[in-house]
DNA sequence: TATGAATGAGTGTTCATTCAT
DNA sequence: TATGAATGAACACTCATTCAT
């Protein structure tokens, strides 16, 4: 049924998802994402209002798909009360859903950056708050066992040991390879040494405690 | 040194440094610079030959900067070769510098983002060659000791679990306090805790097995 | 007469009226139009052809409307062989339709303002050749025994000295109020009691000369 | 001194003034304004920084050229306190200026019937709170001896029966002539004799009171 | 009667840069 | 060193109108 009809926007969105990723929103123009696309540029503003709607519309996209994974990582407890084998299973998955994504993740990074707005679409791959809903938080925090405070230190933890590295890898990837002549297989393999050592060496510790 | 002389000049740059790294390299105007700045637009073109210009020029007077810090780590081996006092010190004083230097870190970071020119400042942040003659890199690496894998396993360690977790903190400090409703005290405890438990954990490591 | 088929039509209509009277022509835009009535945009086309078309319909639909009042003010002998009370009558209910029709009339001056075409809708508002038939015009002339030259002079009387200060009044009555600080009550008052100065004294003096 | 300064400027200001008025203010582009004019398009925006700002500028440059006329009329106490002969004379200055300011009193009346904002540039032709100072308004109430409302009926009689008029005949001359097909001159003198017999009646008849 | 999708030309505005002095 | 004036190309966005169904 929504063949035809969804063709022109989802290759607005296509197209502009890889645009705004390789020279940002405000280096990629109008002009160019409906050349680019080959549809015609009233469209944008058809489907999506302004340049900044086609952008909402894309974190929009984004977090309705990541929140399902965000939620489960959250229902079943976080890394932490998990046995190791399942622990590194998720981290696996998370590290690959980075990689699908990092297009995406490159334009949430690039606009955290900007000053204007208070708007910080970063923050949003970690915070449960804006996925759930005031039960399933109350629920959460009582079945955890966290106070506050705890929370506070593993969303800090997280979001500058864990995620922060990790989007770094997936943006940095080609370009580290580029500059420091090593290969993608080594760069990996070094990458995930390094995670070992650190944010992993520190889930493994968590998980001891308890 | 000259006194009159500079002030124009610098005072470009203040405002350049400022106004690309709260809004970006593009969204910034060289109307806005010139105007901010209190200078003729002209002028802006006179000492630094274009927006590029002006921009290259930031850089580097950042990396010479910078340069001597990166020199001084380098020689002293680095912190696997220290007791971890000096170790902890020498930190700290990484910890302050890049707080001093956000702004031109935060407008490192956005140009590393676009997808165009090879160039990669942040890079310039752990890659000694680039601040190194060989001849110093050729010693540093016979009495280092380390192998070609281990020194690029140690710079991929440092950029991803180290330089890009406390590039992000300084970056998204304010923005966090503000999403997350913390005081800038509790949030930097919840930082040093999170590095310590990390990357400072794996020096540690490094620094007991020699 | 047609009930649910005029619905969409009309309303169309009422929206442009309103639209038209309060940003212009052209400052009120086809889209705005539809969306306002709740019609779908191409609905303009099917019933007005165009945006022109559709103006046209409002100015046509108040000609034959006014024509009527118009022709029975002719077929009396306009003002001056009335008495007093009716000439009065008359005025006033002049002064009530001006007011009710604000908007198309408005609409009316800001078009006849455009330089462009040869028309100038506003003085269909005292032109009969427009409305009256060429022996109705005949009969007419013959009766009033006024000459071709006074019949001009009183046009432009009318139309000058009594129809544009209505007319401005209507517009301009609510800002009139604003600017100046004065209630409508007192507006009103004072209007009346200029017209009565001027133009009313005017259509009095040419009654005692017959 | 200001010569081949000004004339970039000045030129843009004529051909708004004719543009503007023959086609209103959003008829005209700013294309078609720097096109007819000669200059590059970025030139409106170095001198009046918007397309409004260009409008603005004519009116205030109309009204500090206008404003001076309206206080000597003031000063000498209207028309009121005049012999005829001066009233006369008076009157035919007005006739005089509004004939040549015709573009930019067309461009005025066009604005003031656009819903949006508060300003209603045309009221400047007859308020003089907007160019006296508050001690020269209280010095002409004193000297005046009119009461509040006696001023405001002044106000509304003179906008309405004389001001409109005038406004109307300027901006309609050509087009009378052509639609009812009548010669310039007969215009003018039915259109003098419109006003002796209303507006100008009425001035006598107050002369005489006093 | 009705509609969602599509179009090309045009809107006001801003850009980094250069000219002449 | 300094400056006011000028430029062409690009910017995001809107216009009245038409297509296929």
């Amino acid at each position: 049924m929504a063949k035809k009809k969804d063709t022109t926007r989802q290759r607005i969105l296509d197209v502009a998802e890889i645009l705004f990723s390789d020279k940002g929103y405000d280096g990629a123009s109008i002009d160019e994402i409906s050349l680019t696309a080959g549809v015609n540029k009233r469209m944008i503003y058809y489907y999506f209002g302004s340049k900044k709607g086609l952008l909402d519309t894309l974190f929009q996209n984004f977090l309705r798909e990541s929140s399902s994974m965000l939620m489960s990582f959250v229902r079943h407890g976080g890394l932490e009360s998990s046995p190791d084998e399942e622990a590194e299973e998720s981290i696996g998955s998370y590290f690959a859903y980075y990689e699908e994504k990092k297009d995406i993740l490159k334009i949430m990074l690039m606009e955290s950056l900007k000053e204007k707005e208070g708007e910080t679409p970063l923050f949003s791959l970690v915070d449960f708050s804006s996925v759930l809903d005031a039960s399933e938080i109350d629920y959460y925090n009582a079945q955890s066992g966290m106070s506050e405070r705890e929370k506070n230190q593993m969303l800090v933890t997280e979001f500058f040991t864990g995620v922060m590295p990790l989007l770094a890898y997936v943006i940095f990837k080609e370009k580290w390879c580029g500059h420091f002549h090593v290969t993608k297989q080594d760069l990996e393999r070094f990458y995930d040494r390094a995670m070992e050592m650190t944010h992993m060496a520190y889930h493994r510790m968590q998980r001891k405690k308890e």
